[in-house]
DNA sequence: GGCCCACGGGG
DNA sequence: GGGTACGTGGGCC
């Protein structure tokens, strides 16, 4: 029977059934919420052959009957084509080889690619299910209309379709996806880890956590063993049927956990839709955890490579996290409160678990739109667009959009050619104004709204424009100085670099940018219209915000080394122009008088009257800019301090503001790491909460110097002075002694058995030598070196805080007077920390 | 100063 | 059958 079935991409793979043609699957659901399975054996794999420049007819038409003729155990391409396309923007023919099996294309590639017929390959690297898609133009999470015959399945899905047509719809909704969260407990006994309990929740009302210990209780369902946990984890998952499992860290925590366990009891970890066990996909250092049918989304993934930018957070665990984007934290345990409530209160432990869960879940309600928005910019599918970073959804977006110009899309770098560009000279970044340290009050603070992507746009900075031909007899512009009109930086000379840009022909990536901005602004103003209420405004908001990450992300990637499309004079070209506008911006400030607080690539603080004369300073600005670049005037702060980092090393961007509605910005902050101390990690934590909590930076010094005294006096617990820290691996192999390979050298001549992986507990002692030589299992150890403690420890962490209010070792240590920052300090925070939203971050621009 | 080495999230 | 990949800071050499 023919049918006609409309639904929303949510996953795709492919089988190879049979040394034949493969089998393409398409994962989705229909507005009226049934689940489809629709397949596709029809399509085939392909790449790109691109002959020596300069060989004639003859030569080519032997070429081709080579690749025709070309045999592989008995296979032959089942086509030769010799096809018109663009290599960086120029006609270029080319053969389109076209074989039975996707595993057929490397095989064949092999094959050519020494012939000295043979210029380059191309597009031989594409996998298949993104082959498909791409062809067809489907957009993941985006909607189809297939037409085809029904057939029956054994998988999960409410229809399975043989595809005879499969073509793109116009809609923008979404289905309702069913999402599921769940989230485990264990803990380690007997040398293995050990699941002890397992929370799930999903948005259509169900949530159970299983654990085989203590009573079953509400929400509590007891099963017999961690065997029995695993099985009944499975069941659930099967009859919820979720299209997606989301996880908080599940890549590289509760999947490969749950991989183990299933391991040791003979279970099949079939979470998908189909009866495979989940599958492992190596991505660079990590593995993400993968099934057929149901997508798992790691939310940390997706947090750690994009979100992390706009969070104000420090740090990224589920806590922190959930307070900055759902304003409801957890109380944490850690791996002792754990054992201990498995020991004894289950209840306790099983709320914990759920919490987990739920503010999983409550995440993904949140981030899932977003990244869904991603899906549909990037044209990748969900499982790979939540664990891309930047340049990758940059690089996909590019890769569509090559596709429909009849680029071909050019092959990744080769190691060696990576190396080479990670090894190039680096090159001048964005211009920093060296900040007045001190009180400043009335600071007007301005920025170039995506200044990046408007220099791209602007002057056409592209791989392809870069120093053409047709605009050489004349780059205009050759002279851009100091002294020039700001206007002059419109030419198509980059300022202080031998090149220049096409100003005749759109570059492909300037392009690209262009309808990227313009779409978002057209979103903008729709979302101007829309009530901030509506789910509407939501679903625009995310789409103008999935624009705005591919448009900035852009510059990065011609500098990034793995791309497609590098170009450090790009790259170069970009930077170069965006310290020609900031610098010109300065300079006009300075011209009508203006203090010149602190500038920063794309952003100016400036000392102002009041917000009237920031606003007319903008407006006078703005008319010597180009209409494409953006400045904006951001806020008005009432006072602020600006600490300088030392001079010729890169400025890095540290002071604190306050806005008139007594909210503070602290900037120029970094984390504290787990192979630190917990004396160090406790003070840490407790300057800063004194300072944002108690409002007190004072307060905040004592507890460092009540510390430090603490350590002089020898008072202080081994407990909070071991440091840990991983072998990653043998003992022997280590080239250089650092202190835990000291340590753990020392445990072993002692008999205490330390190998790959262990984690190595030792303290800093007393004595001379280096760290590494005074480094001891904390076993083993009978002192501990305060110096070491106090200098390297608890000092750096708490100038992590202190620092960025403008305090110094010395003040820690009192040895200097520190009247006027104090004075700052006592305006500044005191009452104005109150208001509680408070900004730290360790996050800088760009 | 360059290079080696570990961390992050999770429990 | 093409993920090969990060970015940053401490301490050794």
């Amino acid at each position: 029977m023919a049918e006609k079935i409309e639904f929303c991409i949510l996953d795709t793979d492919y089988l190879l059934e049979t040394e034949r043609q493969a089998l393409i699957r398409i994962w989705g659901r229909t507005r009226e919420g049934k689940t489809v399975l629709a397949l596709d054996r029809r399509f085939l794999p392909f790449f790109y052959i691109l002959p020596k420049p300069g060989l004639d007819k003859g030569e080519l038409e032997d070429m081709e009957k080579r690749l025709k003729d070309l045999n592989i155990e008995g296979k032959r391409p089942l086509k030769v084509e010799m096809l018109d396309k663009k290599i960086y923007g120029k006609s270029a023919r080319v053969f389109r080889v076209t074989l039975e099996n996707p595993t057929d294309v490397p095989k064949f590639r092999d094959l050519v690619k020494n012939w000295k017929e043979t210029e380059e390959e191309y597009e031989y690297s594409i996998s298949f299910y993104r082959r498909y898609m791409i062809n067809k133009g489907l957009i993941p999470m985006a909607w189809v209309s297939v037409e085809g015959r029904e057939v029956k399945t054994d998988l999960q899905a409410d229809v399975c379709l043989e595809i005879d047509s499969i073509k793109p719809i116009k809609e923008e909704k979404y289905p309702n996806f069913r999402v599921m969260a769940f989230d485990l407990e264990a803990v380690h006994e007997d040398g293995e880890e050990r699941i002890i309990m397992l929370s799930m929740k999903d948005n259509r009302g169900f949530s159970r956590v299983l654990t085989y210990r203590g009573r079953k209780g509400r929400g509590i369902k007891l099963v017999k063993d961690e065997k029995g946990l695993l099985e009944e984890f499975l069941k659930a998952v099967r009859e919820r049927d979720p299209d997606i499992l989301a996880t908080y860290n599940g890549d590289r925590y509760d999947f490969p956990r749950l991989d183990e366990r299933a391991e040791k009891h003979k279970v099949t970890l079939t979470l998908g839709r189909d009866k495979k066990h989940v599958v492992f996909r190596r991505r660079g250092r990590i593995s993400s955890a993968q099934m057929n049918g149901r997508v798992h989304v790691d939310l940390y993934d997706f947090i750690e490579n994009i979100l992390s930018d706009t969070l104000s957070s420090e740090i990224l665990t589920l806590d922190s996290v959930s307070r900055e984007i759902l304003g409801k934290g957890k109380k944490d345990m850690d791996m002792k409160d754990i054992e201990k409530s498995w020991k004894g209160n289950i209840k306790h432990l099983a709320e914990h678990c759920m919490q987990d869960s739920e503010l999983t879940l409550g995440l993904s309600k949140r981030l899932l739109p977003q990244i869904f928005e991603l899906c549909r910019v990037s044209g990748q599918k969900l499982f790979d667009t939540a664990r891309m970073s930047y340049s990758q959804l940059v690089e996909w977006l590019l890769i569509r959009e090559a596709f429909k110009t009849d680029e071909i899309i050019p092959n990744m770098p080769r190691f060696d050619e990576i190396r080479k560009r990670r090894l190039s000279k680096s090159y001048v970044g964005g211009y920093v104004y060296p900040p007045e340290q001190g009180i400043h009050d009335k600071i007007a603070l301005f920025d170039f709204a995506s200044l990046y992507p408007s220099i791209t746009i602007t002057h056409n900075v592209s791989p392809e424009t870069l120093d053409c031909q047709c605009c050489s007899s004349k780059p205009i512009g050759a002279k851009v100085s100091e002294k020039e009109d700001i206007l002059s930086a419109r030419k198509n000379r980059v300022p202080g670099e031998p090149h220049y840009f096409c100003l005749r022909h759109k570059g492909f990536i300037p392009g690209i940018l262009e309808r990227l901005v313009e779409f978002r602004s057209e979103i903008r103003e729709k979302l101007k219209q829309t009530s901030p209420k509506s789910p509407r405004y939501k679903d625009l908001y995310n789409r103008q915000y999935a624009l705005k990450i591919l448009a900035n992300a852009s510059y990065g990637y011609y500098g990034y080394p793995g791309s497609r499309w590098y170009s450090k004079i790009c790259a170069q070209s970009i930077t170069a122009w965006g310290r020609f506008y900031i610098q010109k911006v300065i300079a006009f400030a300075k011209n009508r008088k203006y203090r010149v607080i602190y500038g920063d690539t794309d952003s100016l603080f400036l000392k102002v009257r009041n917000e009237k004369d920031a606003r007319k300073f903008l407006r006078d600005v703005k008319a010597k800019l180009p209409k494409t670049m953006h400045l904006a005037f951001k806020g008005l702060y009432k006072s602020g301090i600006f600490v300088p980092t030392k001079a010729g090393t890169a400025a890095k961007k540290r002071y604190a503001l306050i806005d008139s509605e007594e909210n503070i910005t602290i900037r120029g902050f970094e984390k504290v790491r787990r192979d630190w101390s917990d004396i160090a990690k406790k003070t840490q934590e407790e300057v800063l909460l004194h300072i944002l909590r108690d409002k007190s930076p004072e307060k905040a010094l004592n507890r460092v110097r009540s510390t430090i005294k603490r350590i002089e006096k020898g008072r202080v617990d081994f407990d909070d002075l071991v440091i840990y820290t991983q072998l990653t691996k043998p003992l022997e192999e280590y080239e250089q002694i650092g202190p835990h390979v000291a340590a753990a050298r020392k445990a072993r001549t002692k008999g205490i058995p330390v190998k790959e992986g262990s984690v190595i507990a030792y303290i800093i002692t007393k004595g001379t030598g280096s760290i590494s030589e005074r480094a001891v299992p904390l076993e083993l150890a009978k002192n501990y070196d305060p110096e070491y403690y106090i200098h390297n420890q608890v000092i750096p962490a708490a100038l992590r805080v202190l620092a960025g209010l403008g305090y110094t070792e010395d003040d820690i240590l009192k040895k200097r007077p520190q009247a006027s920052l104090d004075k700052f300090i006592q305006k500044g925070l005191k009452h104005r920390l109150k208001s509680g939203i408070t900004k730290l971050s360790r996050k800088e621009k760009n």
